[in-house]
DNA sequence: CTTGGAAATGAAAATCATTTTCATTTGTGC
DNA sequence: GCACAAATGAAAATGATTTTCATTTCCAAG
């Protein structure tokens, strides 16, 4: 099950680690490379399931895919300008994962932002 | 502009405060309260524009709306039957605040949901 | 009461990301 | 070369959400 398209992998990096698959295949499009885009979701999922990639969601709920750098961590965005601030999460993951136990849930994912106004807005 | 429909309003409450669109509307239907899915969408945008309520994603993408106002706290949400707990989230307002303040943020929010399988599923 | 226009409604169609289906192509070992 | 599994991608299906547009409901003015 190794579909993991190198190919995809290389375009995502070279988007800056951050896109979604419709850019992605877009990108690819641009740059002349042939490939469906059904090679490009299967690609993108498979290095999900590998742990290379994570899966984020924009506003809107398209999926972005985002290299996995060394830890998970969470955003805080200001309401303003929209800069964004990656933070650590620590915390959440234990309390997420203490909360998912003791209501007896398992396969625990969990999403977490922080918003508000940044020093210059 | 003020289409904030109150049986909306009101079901979104019924259901727990936590409720997608389609699930809005499906408890309407079930109820016998007879509204067009479109109403249904307008009314809740409507409500999120007037900040009664506020918008998450789950991790399909697909939209909840949550009254927003009430005690703050958290959400376990079972991805199999959507059955839907709430927790306590004082861990999190903690070092939300905490992160916000090193990155000298103010007005800060934040959102945060568990997801995960529940026992019976 | 009646009229006229504005706002609300909802059915149906359109949109858009994502997934599924399925026929074809590619690659690999024999 | 041959068979067979894996990979590919075009096209159709799916599902949430949005848009369109014709109809209905409200409401204030005459």
């Amino acid at each position: 099950m190794s579909r993991s398209n190198p190919r995809v992998l290389s375009t995502l990096e070279r988007a800056g680690g951050f896109a979604s698959a419709q850019e992605v295949y877009r990108l690819m499009q641009r740059e002349g490379q042939s490939i469906g885009l059904t090679t490009v979701y299967r690609a993108l999922q498979s290095l999900v399931n590998d742990k290379i990639v994570d899966v984020l969601r924009r506003e809107d709920g398209e999926a972005i895919y985002r290299l996995c750098g060394e830890a998970h961590h969470h955003h805080l965005v200001c309401k303003g300008c929209g800069v964004t601030v990656e933070i650590e999460g620590g915390a959440i993951e234990k309390w997420a994962k203490s909360m998912a136990e003791e209501h007896g849930f398992r396969e625990v994912g969990h999403t977490a932002e922080v918003f508000g106004l940044c020093s210059e807005c």
